[in-house]
DNA sequence: CAGGATCCGGCAAGATACTG
DNA sequence: CAGTATCTTGCCGGATCCTG
């Protein structure tokens, strides 16, 4: 069996082979990171309250962001039945393993983005 | 003085205000990270390199790419002026400041990513 | 060789109205 | 209260052609 193509390194690359982009796919785009670091934060969030706490987003924007989250394995959404209806949101296991990273990135973003070269 | 308003706790927040936020804007995206990873790796890499281990990309969306990291400050251009021009792209130093991040992205997304949930 | 200019399509995000 | 449904918009990414 002649191995013939068998390189050791691989010559291209696509977006899927990177870890960073696997990574960034899952935590990034322009809200959910604002929601991991607010589930961070407070633990436990009800739909209503991260509507109040994030002003600027759309509801069918919050709505998709942490149904995606959801199948991502990052939060858990736990339902009341009553009525009216709770819905409470937090991190799953996986989101809170998330913790180190985002806390390299705030010390990061301190250090070299919001300080402008001094 | 009457410190009237004055919470400890912010009562919302937007985007720029999340850590998370200010880092991913900067190295996020379709390619970035593949870029940022690529040099991480490489050290050193020309346009046409480039081009070659990332078959994918459109040479617009490259160029774009390398412009705003450079004036992220991420990496450093260097040309070279010969006939044909010859252009090399490296990490700034603070560009390698983020090898750290990177690698706990790599570990993160081989344990929660890549194996599924085992 | 390293890009700039231009045109285009798609999907994410936004705004508003409605419902179980 | 916690969302869906619908419509619109804006930006990102892509393809092709052109140039110092």
């Amino acid at each position: 069996m002649a191995l013939q193509e068998e390189k050791k390194e691989k010559k291209y690359y696509q977006a899927a082979d990177c870890p960073i982009t696997l990574t960034v796919d899952i935590i990034g785009g322009k809200w959910k990171p604002l929601i991991i670091w607010l589930l961070l934060k407070e633990e436990k969030l009800r739909f209503g309250e991260i509507t109040k706490l994030m002003p600027g987003i759309a509801l069918k924007v919050l709505s998709r962001s942490l149904k995606e989250l959801q199948s991502d394995g990052i939060l858990v959404r736990k339902a009341y039945p009553e009525v009216p209806p709770r819905v409470e949101y937090s991190l799953s296991a996986k989101g809170e393993s998330l913790r180190q990273i985002i806390d390299l990135l705030s010390i990061w973003s301190r250090d070299h983005v919001m300080v402008e070269t001094v």
